[in-house]
DNA sequence: CCATTAAGATACT
DNA sequence: AGTATCTTAATGG
């Protein structure tokens, strides 16, 4: 093994550990591709070819789905110990992104080649449980943002969007400003304004130029 | 100071 | 809930 796949194998063993088996995460250090990417980089975009699959080590990821005219929305997060479900359904085929990831933080993660998935599928008892329930959590959080999407009115959603954007940052300060909150949501800057107003003034956020802050009470 | 841009307000659809 | 428009406030040169 060479210094660079050690150092991936230690990082993997740190949170893997009690999940794989100690000859997939040397097999997965050797195969895989350890990444290190700065906030806002766009990570996996639309149309894409999708050769490997992301495991996030740090961080967390934003993934986005878009419209004919461009409108954006926001899907769901990737964080620590989490791969991408739609990665996972194409695996097989060689086919292309239906999605957008973006980091959110600073974020390393491990490409993994698609060819080895199938591979460990066979061979690992523990992989195959991996990706099975990768793609459970992923489904669940689908079918959650469908019913958030279509159950919940504006108010709502804003503040479901707060409440996890607090969770991925792990900090009740954030730095955003109105009108990226209403492109993740896909509403209006305006919309939004008037509903975050209407926040501060029930005291659950309290608000500055680009920052919001989320008070405990929320 | 001024230019830029975020956020507030109001009115209309 | 969303659009258009205007006003106000913060920021950084």
């Amino acid at each position: 093994m060479s210094q660079e796949d050690l150092n991936t194998y230690s990082l993997l063993k740190e949170r893997f550990e009690f999940l794989f088996e100690p000859e997939l995460l040397k097999e997965i250090s050797l195969s895989s591709k350890l990444m290190h990417f700065e906030a806002d980089n766009t990570i996996m975009d639309f149309g894409q070819m999708i050769t490997h699959m992301p495991l996030v080590l740090s961080g967390s990821i934003r993934v986005m789905r878009e419209d004919d005219e461009g409108h954006e929305l926001l899907l769901y997060y990737l964080e620590v110990g989490d791969t991408c479900a739609v990665t996972l359904t194409c695996c097989s085929r060689k086919s292309k992104s239906k999605i957008r990831a973006i980091t959110e933080s600073q974020v390393d993660l491990l490409f993994i080649p698609v060819e080895k998935m199938e591979e460990w599928m066979v061979a690992y008892s523990s992989w195959r449980n991996f990706v099975l329930e990768s793609y459970n959590i992923r489904l669940d959080e689908l079918l959650t943002a469908i019913d958030n999407l279509a159950f919940n009115n504006m108010n709502q959603r804003l503040i479901l969007y707060l409440k996890e954007k607090v969770w991925v940052t792990k900090n009740a300060a954030l730095r955003i400003t109105h009108q990226q909150i209403a492109n993740d949501l896909n509403s209006s800057r305006v919309v939004i304004s008037r509903l975050m107003k209407k926040l501060e003034h029930q005291g659950l956020v309290k608000q500055r130029r680009n920052e919001i802050q989320v008070l405990n009470a929320f």
